[in-house]
DNA sequence: AATGAATGAGCCTTCATTCAT
DNA sequence: CATGAATGAAGGCTCATTCAT
C-alpha cells in the first residue's frame, strides 16, 4: 500500500513515478529490478520512493494492482458488449485485450512478467496465483455456458478453462514472434483461434 | 562446456555437483541464481566451481544440455511406437513428458524455468528461442499430417503449431494445480486433452 | 568525476578521504590497489566510495587531477618569474617540483606512479601519454629558444626534449638515493644539473 | 632458486618453460602476472611450476637473473673492443643495447618491467636496487676517466653517473615513440647523444 | 516532505599455494 | 616426477534499506 505522501503526489509527478516503475519493472525480474536504478532515471532521491511506499515488495503489488486496473478498463468496455456465444466473447475480449498490450508495451510486459514470477520466498507464487484466479473466472463462465447446452458436457469445465486459459495467455507472445501488426493479419488470426476452439469444445451439432 | 577436472570426477561427486546446481537454477532465475550459494550447499571451496565450469554462464548450458538430454531419453522411448494418429501420438509424448517431470520435479522445474528466461544482454532470448524451435518442430510435423488429410486445411499451420506447444507448455502447470497425481486422473486428463485439440484441428468427418 | 554525493561531502572528510586513497594509490599500480582497503583504512563502508565515485578508473583520474593541480600550483608560482635563459629556468622550475615532491611524499609517488603506468586494456598507455605530453611541452619551447640562437643547431629539438625530460624525470629517485635533504646539497646538485645541461645544449660560445 | 626437478629438465622443455614465463611477467606487473596463466599457456599441470621453483618469487627473482645474464652477454661482446674515450664507449653500448632489446622484445620488455618495479612488501625496491647498482657501476668507470683527466672535475662524478643511467634508461622509450626502427635513424640518435653528452661531460678544450 | 549519505551483505571471478595420487 | 583437485581470501561492484538533517 502507498503511504499517504504518495496519494497527495501532484498527479504528474505521481504518474511520472509509475511511468518509470512500471518501466523497470517490465524491464526486470522482480528480484532485479532495482529500486537505486528507479531513483536515478526519475532524478528523485532514493530516500523519497521509500516515503512513498515501505518496501520494494509493496511497490511492486501496487503496480500490479494498478496495472490490471488499466488493462482491465480497457477489456471492460468490450465485455458489456452482447455476443452471439462464448466463442464470439472469447475472441472479442481477446483481440481487445491484445490490442490493449499493442498500444501499451510496458505494461503489457510488466502484466506478462508478473504471470511468470515463480515461487520465491519473498513473493510466493504470483505465476500460479494468476493462473488460478483466471481458470477460476473461466470455469464459472464456462459451467454457465454448459448449463444453457452450448458447451460440451463430456469434458470437465476445469479442462476447458484451463484451455481458454492456457491459449490466451501465449498469444501476445506468438502475435510478437509472427509480427501481426497489421489489423487484418490480427483479425486472421483471431478468427483462426476462435475457429478452433468452437470446434473442439462446442456442443457436437450433429 | 565442462572443463576436463569435472569429467574426471568421481560419478557421485559428480551426480551430488549436479543434483544441487540444478536445484539452484531450478528455484531461480539465471541471474538470481548463485554461484555462492551452489558452493555453500554443496559445501565446497567457491572456487572449486570454477575449476569446473569456466563461467556461471557456461554451468548454465551444460546444464540445459544435460537436463533436456535426460528428458528426451525418457519422451524418445514414446516415440519410438507407432500411433493411430498426430492426436493419439501428442497424448502419448506428453503424457509420458509429464510423468517424467512428476518423477523429476527439480529437472522439470529447471527446464520450466529455462524455457521462461526473458531477454538479457549475458544470455539473448531464450524463451523466444525454445518457443521458435518447438514451434517449427511441430508446424513440420502438422504440414506433413495435413498432406495426408488428416487435419483442417483451412487454418494455418502456424496457428495450430502455436496452439498445441502452448497448450503443452502449461499441462505441468495444471496438472500440479489440480494435484493430479493419481495415474488414473492423469489419463482422464490426457484423454480430454485429446478429444477437445481432435475435435478442434481434425478435417471435418461429415 | 565524482559524484555530487563527493563534492557536498564536509571539507575534512574529503580530505581525509583524499588522503587515504591518494596513499593506497601512491603505493600500488592502478591495477594491484584495493578499493576493499581504501575503505577498510579510512574505516567506512566499501559501499560509500561507489556513492563518491561511480568506478575504480573514475576515482583514479580524479586523483590524477587534483594531484596535477597541487603541484601545478606549486611550480606556477616560479614559472612566473623571469629568467636569464632557458636553463636557468629549468634549474628554478626542477627545484621547486623537486621540494614540492619532498614536502608531499604520497602526492608525488602518486604522480610518479601514475607516469609509470603501463599499458592496460583499461587505462590505456598513460606512461606514453604522459611522456608524449612532457616531450612535446619541451620541444616547443627548445624550437623557440634555437630560433633566438641560444640552443645549438646541430641537434634535433626532439633528442634534446627527449634529453630534458628523462633527467628530469630522474631526479627525485636520485635526490632520495643520495639522501639530498639539506637545502644545500640540493641547490649545489641542480647547480651541476644546469652546468652540465648548459655545456650540452648551449651554442658554443667559441 | 629452482629445484633441481628443474635443473634435470630437458633443454627443450626448460627453454619452452623460461620463454612463458618471460612472457607472462614481461605483459604484467610482478603481482599481476599470473602463475595460473602461465601453466595454462604451457598447457603444463600448475603443480608443476611448483615442481621448478618454491614460489611466483622464486621464479621471479630466476628470470632477472637469466634475462640479465643473456642481455650482458650480447652487451659484453661490445665492451670488450677498445674506444678512444668514454663517450664512444657509451655510445657503442647502448647502442648494442638497443638493438639487443629490439630484436629481444619480450627479454627487453621483461628487463624494463622489472627496473620499474617499486617497493612492495614481498619484493622490496626493485627500482631502487636497479638504480643504485647501475650508477655505482658508472661512478667507478667515471672516476677512472677523471683521473685521467678526460672527464670535468667541477661537477661530482655521483652527479654524472645518475645522468648517464638516467638516459640510458630512456633510450628504449624514446626510440619506440619515435619509431626509430631503421639503422640510419638509430645511428644519428646516438651520434647525437653522444654529442650533446661529451659536451656536457668532457674536460674543456679551451 | 524530501534528501542522500551510510551501511554491509551479497554478487561473480581470479589467485597462489598445497597435497594426495 | 607430474598431476590437478581443493582451498579460501581477495578483487570490483550493486543492492535494499535506514536515518539524521
Amino acid at each position: 500500500m502507498p503511504t499517504s505522501t504518495f496519494d497527495k503526489l501532484k498527479p504528474e509527478k505521481k504518474a511520472r513515478f509509475l511511468e518509470f516503475a512500471l518501466q523497470e519493472f517490465a524491464n526486470n525480474t522482480y528480484e532485479n529490478a532495482s529500486v537505486t536504478r528507479i531513483g536515478q532515471n526519475l532524478a528523485i532521491a532514493k530516500g523519497s520512493i521509500y516515503q512513498y511506499f515501505a518496501h520494494k515488495k509493496d511497490l511492486y503489488f501496487y503496480l500490479i494492482d494498478y496495472a490490471n486496473r488499466q488493462r482491465q478498463a480497457a477489456i471492460g468496455q468490450v465485455l458489456k458488449r452482447s455476443f452471439s456465444d462464448f466463442f464470439a466473447m472469447y475472441e472479442q475480449v481477446y483481440l481487445a485485450g491484445t490490442q490493449f498490450d499493442l498500444a501499451n508495451p510496458i505494461l503489457s510486459r510488466f502484466l506478462h512478467n508478473v504471470a511468470q514470477e515463480r515461487f520465491s520466498a519473498d513473493l510466493g507464487n504470483l505465476h500460479q496465483l494468476t493462473l488460478k484466479q483466471s481458470i477460476e473466472y473461466f470455469k464459472n463462465l464456462l459451467k454457465n455456458e454448459q448449463s444453457k447446452g452450448n458447451i460440451r458436457q463430456d469434458v470437465k469445465v476445469e479442462t476447458m478453462a484451463f484451455w481458454v486459459v492456457q491459449i490466451g495467455s501465449g498469444i501476445l507472445d506468438f502475435v510478437q514472434l509472427n509480427n501481426l501488426t497489421e489489423e487484418a493479419d490480427l483479425r486472421i488470426f483471431f478468427g483462426e483461434i476462435k475457429e478452433i476452439l468452437t470446434n473442439g469444445m462446442q456442443t457436437s451439432k450433429i
